[in-house]
DNA sequence: GGCGGTGATGTTTACGTAAACAGTCGTGCG
DNA sequence: CGCACGACTGTTTACGTAAACATCACCGCC
């Protein structure tokens, strides 16, 4: 079989057709990478001179940059990240750990973090949890700490760091979102509470007597955080405060709500701490024949893309995740650049309330 | 402001304490990270003792051995994951292109992607495009190529890759998702034909003399291929072919082709090629007060956790998106691991019809 | 015309790790 | 008793890059 053969159907290997004819061995393992002696020795100058073109570095002749970058071209020369990163002390790459990509807000972020980070010329490297206990935590921290990260994201409740004798190499940093750790940690965070308030009083607006919430888990700062703000803003009012029901985000936990809230007759109005709790609500409240919003108004919080489809439309409190993204790369970026001048503290993003169609006066 | 107070109140770079201690300059850069030879020193061995401590090496005495991991737990030291890429010439790194986390399907391969990467001792190197170009392509492949990693996951259109004379180093492995390729790359996908087979031939075993279908993106491979089979199916079954209404995926596309949907009297079933555009054509039947499923069956593709409580509940077609990424790891590693011996091929993940209650006989 | 300077290029070195090789002991056996 | 061998540890070297320093040629100026 011929290397050009091969080439063309395995196309596993991409290039390398210089290196495989200059390697000569099959499937052998030498020589795998070109570095930069290798280009040097083509083009007839020193190595630090093919660095120097490399690099873009002005005092190089046009003549011999032509050269060499006709040796690099040649050879499919790729500078070796590996030993950058040795010489520099410095990976150009920024660790998200994170407990799963299953739920929208998660992935929507780690979406922005990667974008913006590549913008920068940052990677990202991602550490899932599988389980977000605090043992997995500090298993994931010390990983970290040996993977080829100079930043580290945490998009996580910050209780589980809470007990860690954490212990990361020095010069690396830390962003965490959801927290309210801001006095220790560099924090970015969707405004809850104002969102939560904003959601609260537009129902009593509507001329509600009061409002029911469906809560997130009781670990998540978020979900707590919400809840929180949904009692305060009904105490300020002078209304009574149900019983919150507890869901765990999930569609069906917000069903489960949902038909708990339909058996309540005087229940009109109804704050949900996510969108996709919302939507196991609604179908609840529709499958019980609560009208929505005719007899039952219903308050989401995230503004999932999904949910101006939902039926009715789901007003909802929009919480711009992509913002979050670009602000944690953007905090992790400063701290990497200045160092410790930088000081912790809670970067707030605000949210606002999207009007759709769930609600509605209460009925007469 | 003492070392040990900064520690405390910033707590942003971890541990070092010790290592602070000894640079004595505040925020300086000196000596960030504690090498072997720091760990030697203090041990009173050599750095090769250390290195063999630090690899499991069987033949260091166990009194060594004590002296030495008490040294490294001291100083805090971590390998340096650059200098052992270097060595090795590996960087246990895996990397992932792909067009945004956006959609449900993307988000959750990755994160079975990054599961099984992580449990087998590799991290995940997220490349988002944020638009799916031909030339983005190619500038993340050859990024990626500069990048420390050694295979490279694709997430897109295989198309997307068609006209690249693209060059990467050798060594480096590609995988392909959402693709027909199997001739040139290796490929991991669901079985779209037998998914698409499963959802129309449940509406015309309900008796439903066609179904009409939404369809995905043009550019899309999986959307093609659902709606060729679903042009397939009907033709083997002497249908008659309704003309395809065209999505992007989106609920908002979905809603609009449910609207048209909706104006065509005799149209009864409708399969859409995936869950959030089937939530768009669930509502918009809804509001032209087309019942579903009494008047109009609707089934989906995809079977996301919410579309269970659509109203109605959605008959759709699971993806194993989990199964998906733990097998392009699978691929890859074998890749790795056996070299050019492992061929390009299609491996095909398994679909299943779920049943609920969006479906049902057609009115007579 | 020699001297200082400047611009282009080469040489040395260090980054942190670990394989390969080189001791150094003590022990067991002929 | 001496030698060989094995168990342990130290020394050298290479991985690829780029800063720091060294060299060399050439230019302009007094």
């Amino acid at each position: 079989m011929e290397p050009g053969e091969r080439e063309q159907q395995g196309a596993l290997t991409w290039s390398g057709a210089a290196h495989r004819a200059t390697s000569g061995i099959p499937g052998g393992r030498r020589k795998q990478r070109v570095s930069m002696a290798d280009v040097a020795r083509l083009a007839g100058v020193s190595s630090q001179t093919v660095s120097r073109v490399s690099n873009g570095h002005p005092s190089v002749v046009e003549a011999t940059r032509e050269q060499v970058l006709a040796a690099m071209r040649q050879l499919g020369y790729r500078p070796n990240s590996a030993a950058r990163a040795l010489r520099y002390g410095q990976f150009n790459t920024i660790g998200v750990i994170l407990f799963g990509l299953t739920s929208t807000g998660n992935s929507r972020t780690v979406d922005a973090i990667a974008t913006h980070a590549a913008a920068e010329g940052y990677a990202i490297t991602l550490m899932p949890l599988d389980v977000p206990t605090q043992d997995n935590v500090l298993g994931a921290f010390t990983r970290m700490g040996e993977l080829a990260v100079d930043a580290v994201i945490v998009i996580l409740e910050i209780h589980l760091l809470d007990a860690a004798t954490v212990t990361l190499p020095p010069g690396v940093h830390v962003v965490v979102v959801d927290s309210n750790a801001g006095d220790r940690y560099s924090v970015v965070d969707t405004d809850q509470a104002d969102g939560a308030r904003q959601a609260v009083r537009h129902l009593l607006d509507l001329g509600h007597r009061t409002v029911w919430h469906v809560s997130g888990p009781r670990t998540s700062f978020a979900g707590q955080r919400r809840a929180q703000t949904w009692r305060a803003t009904l105490r300020e009012a002078g209304r009574p405060v149900p019983e919150p029901l507890h869901g765990d985000w999930s569609a069906e936990s917000g069903y489960a709500a949902g038909l708990a809230l339909a058996a309540e007759p005087d229940c009109t109005a109804v704050f949900v701490s996510n969108d996709q709790m919302a939507l196991g609500v609604l179908r609840a409240l529709h499958e019980r024949g609560r009208a929505v919003p005719r007899e039952v108004s219903v308050v989401g919080f995230d503004d999932i893309p999904d949910a101006a489809h939902f039926i009715p439309p789901l007003t909802t409190v929009h919480q711009d995740f992509a913002e979050v993204g670009r602000r944690c790369v953007q905090r992790v970026l400063s701290r990497i650049r200045e160092g410790q001048s930088v000081r912790p503290g809670t970067d707030v993003v605000p949210t606002r309330l999207v009007l759709r169609h769930s609600t509605a006066a209460p009925p007469s």
